[in-house]
RNA sequence: UCCUCAGUAGCUCAAUUGGCAGAGCAUCCGGCUGUUAACCGGAGGGUUGCAGGUUCGAGUCCUGCCUGAGGAGCCA
C-alpha cells in the first residue's frame, strides 16, 4: 500500500490507504475517538470506534498528546459529520513519536511566548495560511519576469560598501577587512542590466536600524528588477504591473488560505492596473491642507503615509520625490533639478510602503557629484562608476518588499508574521 | 536613541480604598459510540520580573534595574 497525503484522501473514497502526520488535536467520547491529523497539505479527521479496531490500536489512540506524530492505515469515508466531508476510518495506528505536552495550546497566546517558539508556533492554521501566501506571492513574481524575459541575478550578500549610507549597516570581518551585510542588489543590478538588458534579483538585505514598528525588521527580502532603456513612466507601469500579477496570482491560486485569514477579498480584486498616481508636490499640499505640516524636501513619515493613504483604496503612487529625501544615485527631473525620477507605491490599509525606485543617473559627473555631496566614499563604488565609463544607457528600476506585501495581502497587523522566521530588534532566536 | 504601556499558576487574564492570591484553558484521574476550540465531575499547580524602601500589613504605593509590547525617527 503506497502513502498518500491529505489533500489527496476525496480521490480515495471507499479504498484502504496509508497516511502520515501529525495530531493536531484530539477528542473522545469513551468508546469512539477523533484524531485530527495534519501533514502539511490538509486537515483530515481519522475515526477509531472500539468496535472496528483490535483492543491493541483502540488503546494507542487513546489520549494521543497533541503534535504527536503518527502512520494510519484506514478506509477512507465520505460523511456529513466529519470537518471537510471526508474522514479516515481508522483500522492500524501506529505512534512514529509521542510528543510532550505542547506549548501552543489552541487558545490565545502572548506575541512573546508566540515569537519564542516560532519554530513550533508554524504548524497553526493562520501560520501555515500566511507562509503558503507568501510562497505564492514568491511564484507570481518569479512568473512575471519570467514571462517578460527578465533573467534573474543573485546579489551578493557581503560587500564591500552600501547604497545608502553606512550608519544602518551589519558590519562584520572578511579576513581582516571590513565587510557589510547588502541592504540593496541595486547597484549590482544596475552591472547586470547593462550584461542581460531585464534583469531581477530576489534576496534577503539586512539594515540595522533600532526600529519598533509593524513595519520593520532588520532582515528582509527584496525584489529588485533593473531595466535599461527604461524610463520614468515604464518604471511606474512595470511596478504596478508586477503588484497587480502578485495580488492576482495569490487570488487565483490561495483563496481558501485568505479565507482562513479572513481577509477581505474584495479590497484585492480591486487591484488593477493603472494605479492612482499623485507626486510629491501635490502630496505635500493635499497634506498641509489636512493639517500636516511637514517640512517640504523631507520623507513622508508614518502619519503622513496613513493620511494620504485615507485617499485611496487601491495601491498608489507618490512621484518625482525631491532630491534632499533620495539616494545619491536618483536621476533628476530635466524640468526641476530640485525633483528626481523616483517612485514610491503604498498599499491601501494602511499598509504604507511597499515599493521604492527611480530612474538612475547616468552622467559620470553627476554621479560623482552626488557621491560627494552624499558624504561617501568614492573607492568601494570605483566599479559602480565604471558602468557610466563603459556604455552608460537611462535605466531604471525599483525594489518591492516582500514581507510588507504578504503584511498586506494577508491583512495582518505586523510584519513578523509575514515571515517564516523573523530577525527583529532584541530576537532573533530562533 | 526618545516617548507610552505592561510583567501575577504551563498559557490567557482577575484581585474593590493597601487587608485570606483567584478563574478559564492546559496537565493528571474518572465518565460519555459522532466529536467540531467537544462536554460533565474531581485533583494537583504560586519566590506576584529582580533588588531595595514606606507601612501593623504591599500583587497594589515609592526608587532603581531587567524583560517585553506599542509608537517616533529611518526605511522596503
Amino acid at each position: 500500500m503506497t502513502r498518500i497525503w491529505l489533500d489527496e484522501l476525496g480521490r480515495h473514497v471507499g479504498e484502504e490507504v496509508e497516511v502520515g502526520g501529525w495530531v493536531f488535536n484530539f477528542r473522545s467520547s469513551g468508546k469512539i475517538h477523533f484524531i485530527q491529523l495534519r501533514d502539511g497539505t490538509a486537515r483530515v479527521q481519522a475515526v477509531c470506534a472500539e468496535d472496528n479496531v483490535s483492543d491493541d490500536v483502540f488503546a494507542r489512540c487513546d489520549g494521543l498528546a497533541l503534535e504527536s506524530s503518527v502512520r494510519v492505515v484506514g478506509a477512507v469515508r465520505e460523511d456529513a459529520r466529519a470537518p471537510g466531508g471526508v474522514e479516515l476510518v481508522v483500522k492500524d495506528l501506529e505512534i512514529l513519536s509521542a510528543a510532550l505536552e505542547f506549548p501552543i495550546q489552541k487558545k490565545e497566546h502572548g506575541v512573546d511566548f508566540l515569537l519564542d517558539r516560532r519554530h513550533l508556533w508554524l504548524r497553526s492554521p493562520r501560520q501555515e495560511a500566511v507562509l503558503k501566501v507568501r510562497s505564492a506571492v514568491e511564484r507570481a513574481i518569479a512568473d512575471f519576469f519570467d514571462g517578460r524575459g527578465f533573467v534573474r541575478v543573485d546579489a551578493p550578500i557581503l560587500t564591500p560598501t552600501s547604497p545608502e549610507g553606512t550608519t544602518t549597516l551589519f558590519q562584520t570581518d572578511y579576513f581582516g577587512e571590513p565587510a557589510f551585510l547588502s541592504q540593496s542588489g541595486q547597484l549590482y543590478m544596475e552591472a547586470a542590466a547593462a550584461a542581460f538588458g531585464k534583469v531581477y534579483c530576489a534576496g534577503p538585505t539586512f539594515r540595522a536600524e533600532k526600529s519598533k514598528t509593524r513595519r520593520h525588521v532588520m532582515e528582509f527580502w527584496m525584489i529588485e528588477p533593473e531595466v535599461a532603456f527604461l524610463d520614468h513612466e515604464g518604471n511606474i507601469s512595470l511596478a504596478e504591473d508586477l503588484v497587480s500579477a502578485i495580488v492576482s496570482g495569490v487570488l487565483a491560486r490561495r483563496r481558501a488560505e485568505l479565507d482562513v485569514l479572513e481577509r477581505d477579498v474584495a479590497a484585492l480584486e480591486r487591484v488593477k492596473p493603472p494605479f492612482p498616481r499623485v507626486t510629491y508636490d501635490e502630496a505635500h499640499k493635499l497634506l498641509a491642507a489636512k493639517g500636516y505640516d511637514f517640512p517640504w524636501g523631507g520623507d513622508l513619515g508614518g502619519d503622513e503615509q496613513t493620511a494620504l493613504a485615507e485617499e485611496y483604496d487601491t495601491p498608489f503612487f507618490v512621484e518625482k520625490f525631491p532630491v534632499s529625501a533620495k539616494a545619491f544615485y536618483m536621476k533628476r527631473c530635466e524640468d526641476d533639478a530640485r525633483l528626481t525620477y523616483s517612485i514610491d507605491v503604498f498599499a491601501p490599509e494602511g499598509y504604507g510602503e511597499i515599493v521604492g525606485g527611480s530612474c538612475r543617473e547616468e552622467d559620470l559627473d553627476k554621479l560623482i557629484e552626488n557621491v560627494a555631496a552624499h558624504k561617501l566614499p568614492p573607492e568601494p563604488l570605483e566599479w559602480y562608476l565604471d558602468l557610466r565609463r563603459y556604455g552608460a544607457v537611462p535605466m531604471a528600476g525599483f525594489g518591492l518588499g516582500l514581507g510588507r506585501t504578504v503584511m498586506w495581502i494577508c491583512g495582518l497587523k505586523h510584519i513578523r508574521e509575514a515571515i517564516p522566521f523573523p530577525r527583529m530588534l532584541n530576537r532573533f532566536y530562533p
